[in-house]
This record gives C-alpha cells, sequence and structure tokens, in this order.
DNA sequence: TGGAGTTTGGT
DNA sequence: CCAAACTCC
C-alpha cells in the first residue's frame, strides 16, 4: 500500500494535528518527514537550537505510537522527490503557513507535485482564522486589530482533533539523518546550556503549561500580564511557534475559562488573536517582514546598526529596565512582552535606530520567535506598521519600569542574575568584574526630544 | 498597548 | 496643595 508523506513543520504535535489526522485516517502507512530546507536555513540561532529540541520531542512522541520522523536535509521539493521515489508514495500533506517564503515554497511545492501526478494536500492548523476568510465590509482585509477581532471572536473554530494512538508504518523505513548530525546548536555561539534551563520543550511540556496557566493564573492575567516580575503571562509562545500545541487547544481552553467567569480570559483569547492578526497581514502585505509597511516612513532619518544599538544589545545602555531586559533575553531566550514593547520603543525612539535592527537580533536570540509577530511588534513599536503606536507615543522606560516594575524585582533578579555571562555571545567577552553602565548613554529626555524633532521635521517635508 | 506640561476643581 | 482632566507632541 502506498504511503502518505507527512511533512512536518511548524506543527511538531500529534494533538489537533489536521494533516496528521487525514493521513492517518486513510488507513496507509504515514512517514513523518521534517526537512532542514532553504527556509529553515534561513532561520537565526536560538530559533535553529530550539527547533533541535522541538524536533527531538515529536521524535520521542512518533515513536510512542509505532512511528518514526524521517529527517532529511535539502531544498524541500528535492527532499520530497526524493522521497516519493524512495518509498512509492503517492500522497503529500501538510499543515499550512501563511509567511511569504514559507508559502512561495509551498505553492511551488504543490504545483510541482501535481505536475508529477501526486496528490498533495494542505490543510489548517497554525492560526484560528486563515488570512482570506476573514474579509472586512467592502471586501479587503483588517488594517486595524480591533475590528479585525470584532469579526472573528464569536466564530466557531471547530473541535480540536484527538491524537492519534497509533501510526501505521511502512514495510521499510527510508533513511534519515541523524538529528545530532545536523548539529542545530552549531549557530547558537552563547550559552545554550544557560538557555535549556528555561525552555520547555514539547507537546506535554506545552499542555501543562496551557492547564497550569488556565488553572492559576487567567483569572489575573488582566494585570499580571503586564508586571514584568510576575510570571503572568501564558508562555505558550515557544511551544505555539513551532507548533508544540495547536492555537485553537488554547482558543478552547480559553473560552471554557470564559465560561467558568475568569476575568482575564477574554484578554488571553485576544492575544491569540494577535497571533493570527500578524499572519493575517503578513499574508496580505507580505513586505510586513522585511520593509516598513508604510513606504512614507522610508524617508525616515534612521540610524542603521550603529555603536548605541550594539550597546543596546549587550544590555549597557545605563537605563536599568532596559539593560535588565536585555539580560532575560540571553538567559531565558525569551522576554516579558511588556519589555519587548519597552526595549523597541528605546531603540527605535531614542536611539532612532531603524526597527530593522531590532527585529533581526529578536530573530536570532528568541527561542519563540515567530515571523510574523516579530515583524508586526517591532512595526508596531516604530510606528512604521499597520495599526501602529503613534511615532509621538514615546515609552519613557523609567516610567514605565516605575508602573510595571515598582519594587524594582525585575531589574534587580537580571541585575544580579550572574548567568547573564555564561549566555552572551562568547564573541562579546564580557566578564562579571566588567564596570557597569551606571550612567545612561543617553539622556531619556534628550533621546525623547530627537526622536520627536526628527518626526516633526519628516512631518514638514 | 504614552508622556509631559498645563488647566481645573476639589480641598 | 494635589490629583484628575485635558492638550499637544
Amino acid at each position: 500500500m502506498a504511503p502518505i508523506l507527512y511533512w512536518m513543520r511548524r506543527d511538531l504535535r500529534l494533538t489537533d494535528n489536521p494533516a496528521l489526522c487525514w493521513a492517518v485516517d486513510q488507513g496507509r502507512p504515514v512517514i513523518p518527514v521534517f526537512i532542514l530546507d532553504e527556509v529553515v536555513e534561513t532561520w537565526g540561532a536560538a530559533p535553529k537550537w530550539r527547533l533541535g529540541l522541538g524536533l527531538g520531542s515529536i521524535g520521542e512522541s512518533l515513536a510512542a505510537v509505532g512511528s518514526t520522523l524521517i529527517l532529511r536535509r535539502g531544498k524541500a521539493l528535492d527532499v520530497l522527490r526524493e522521497l516519493v521515489d524512495e518509498t512509492g508514495a503517492e500522497t503529500v500533506v501538510w499543515n499550512r503557513l501563511y509567511v511569504e517564503d514559507e508559502r512561495l515554497r509551498d505553492t511551488s511545492v504543490k504545483e510541482h507535485l501535481r505536475d508529477a501526478g501526486l496528490e498533495a494536500k494542505s490543510f489548517q492548523a497554525h492560526v484560528l482564522f486563515e488570512p482570506w476568510t476573514v474579509v472586512t465590509g467592502t471586501g479587503g482585509y483588517y488594517k486595524v486589530y480591533t475590528p479585525f477581532w470584532k469579526s472573528v471572536r464569536d466564530r466557531d473554530v471547530g473541535p480540536a482533533l484527538t491524537a492519534p494512538s497509533s501510526v501505521a508504518a511502512p514495510d521499510a523505513w527510508p533513511g534519515s539523518d541523524a538529528l545530532d548530525d545536523w548539529d542545530l546548536s552549531q549557530a547558537m555561539r552563547r550559552g545554550a546550556e544557560v538557555v535549556a534551563d528555561h525552555v520547555h520543550v514539547g507537546e506535554q511540556a506545552a499542555q501543562s503549561r496551557l492547564g497550569a496557566f488556565i488553572a492559576h493564573r487567567i483569572a489575573d492575567y488582566d494585570s499580571a500580564r503586564d508586571m514584568l516580575a510576575e510570571d503572568g503571562t501564558s508562555g505558550l509562545s515557544e511551544n505555539l511557534t513551532y507548533g508544540e500545541i495547536s492555537a485553537r487547544s488554547c482558543w478552547h481552553a480559553g473560552r471554557r475559562a470564559m465560561e467558568d467567569g475568569k476575568a482575564g480570559a477574554e484578554t488571553f483569547l485576544k492575544e491569540l488573536v494577535w497571533r493570527d492578526f500578524a499572519h493575517h497581514l503578513a499574508y496580505h502585505t507580505p513586505h510586513l517582514i522585511r520593509e516598513n509597511w508604510k513606504s512614507d516612513w522610508d524617508a525616515f532619518p534612521w540610524k542603521g546598526d550603529n555603536d548605541l544599538a550594539e550597546a543596546w544589545r549587550r544590555g549597557r545602555t545605563g537605563i536599568d529596565v532596559v539593560d535588565a531586559a536585555m539580560r532575560e533575553l540571553y538567559v531565558t531566550g525569551r522576554m516579558h512582552n511588556r519589555a519587548r514593547m519597552l526595549v523597541a520603543s528605546y531603540l527605535t525612539k531614542h536611539l532612532m535606530t531603524h526597527w530593522k535592527v531590532g527585529a533581526d537580533w529578536f530573530a536570532d536570540t528568541l527561542v519563540d520567535w515567530d515571523p510574523a509577530s516579530n515583524a508586526m511588534g517591532w512595526q508596531w513599536a516604530a510606528g512604521s506598521g499597520p495599526d501602529a503606536s503613534p511615532f509621538f507615543r514615546i515609552f519613557n522606560p523609567d516610567t514605565q519600569a516605575a508602573k510595571f516594575d515598582p519594587d524594582a524585582a525585575y531589574r534587580k533578579r537580571w541585575k544580579r542574575d550572574r548567568s547573564f555571562y555564561a549566555a552572551i555571545p562568547r564573541s562579546w567577552d564580557m566578564a562579571p568584574d566588567d564596570r557597569p553602565v551606571l550612567h545612561p548613554i543617553v539622556d531619556l529626555a534628550e533621546g525623547r526630544q530627537r526622536a520627536l524633532d526628527a518626526y516633526g521635521q519628516r512631518n514638514a517635508e
């Protein structure tokens, strides 16, 4: 019986996995494959490293249901063709993605497979609402979040699919690379062993994280999620980006919490929909990822990468909360959402540095990096994006810290955390006895005014 | 999902 | 004197 190739990408789970479920339901052998392909090769260091952990975990999960994850490296289409030749597969299935490089790849793969007489099927799994299904009254796509939210919040997302209890194996497995040979940690030239203490890898970890969040934290989510020192967020971004849990599972959990009268539940649903909105925008306006969404920002006198940006990266700006947040980033591979907004505002406004510099750095260092959310977030902060904060909305890091870190617990925690020195890029050659930056590299009032002046000048032109 | 400076209306 | 309201950036 001809096996089905299941091409895994950002869907490293068994539960609520439409492509996998469909394949299993055909009653034919299924061959799951992950390809280290032309798109994945472009990822930054931390995402690649974290991917390796995720692949290890889903490999074990697949083994537990009688299957095997095949690992191959190469151009996606070439590898799939080879596998078709090797296994006699007549069908290839996958779950859809929406960012341009992924979408161009997938469209081309589908075309070529069908031209070769194969069945190629894709499924919705990564987002709650596919970009082309959310349409404004005038037939366009949404550019502002709130109307987007209102148009989707009452939709039925369908039930989550149960995980297959067994996955039929082919008579013979095609050859597979060894995960260790890919050396996905190679690019991570900083302390992977430090970050490893902070990641929650795999489907089980994701589900228990969701469970704990719903049970203990969602009720206070509204206010607690903004507090820098509190564990008030769901922490699920890391799992969602690799598809270790489905957005739909999170959605159902949030809806149930809302029905149980948990106050913060709707805010959690809104955050899930922000993630969808990012993919909506990335699909309809692919340039969101790399260029100013509003092209009139092309004329803005951004500084490119520069010494101030380097101080920002190294957590040596002299602004306590900014430096703390950058340390949190290296040690944990993540950063509190409020801190992300704050360091992004600081880099783009006070340091007048192009948002791409920050976005690229996040793409290299975050274990929860998501191309759509990252680009949307940075453009929102910079003012160049759709539904963006107006440029004059400049966060004062000290004021923000006073509001969201009132007892300075967050700032103190990361100032004192010595593991930072083991977690930073080795090339930085920084040591605990380095003299701390006590004086801000840019005065907050001056930086704010300089940014406002540049904005005013640009508007006057 | 602002901040800073000013006005206002209460003490 | 102070905080809420308001305005401009």
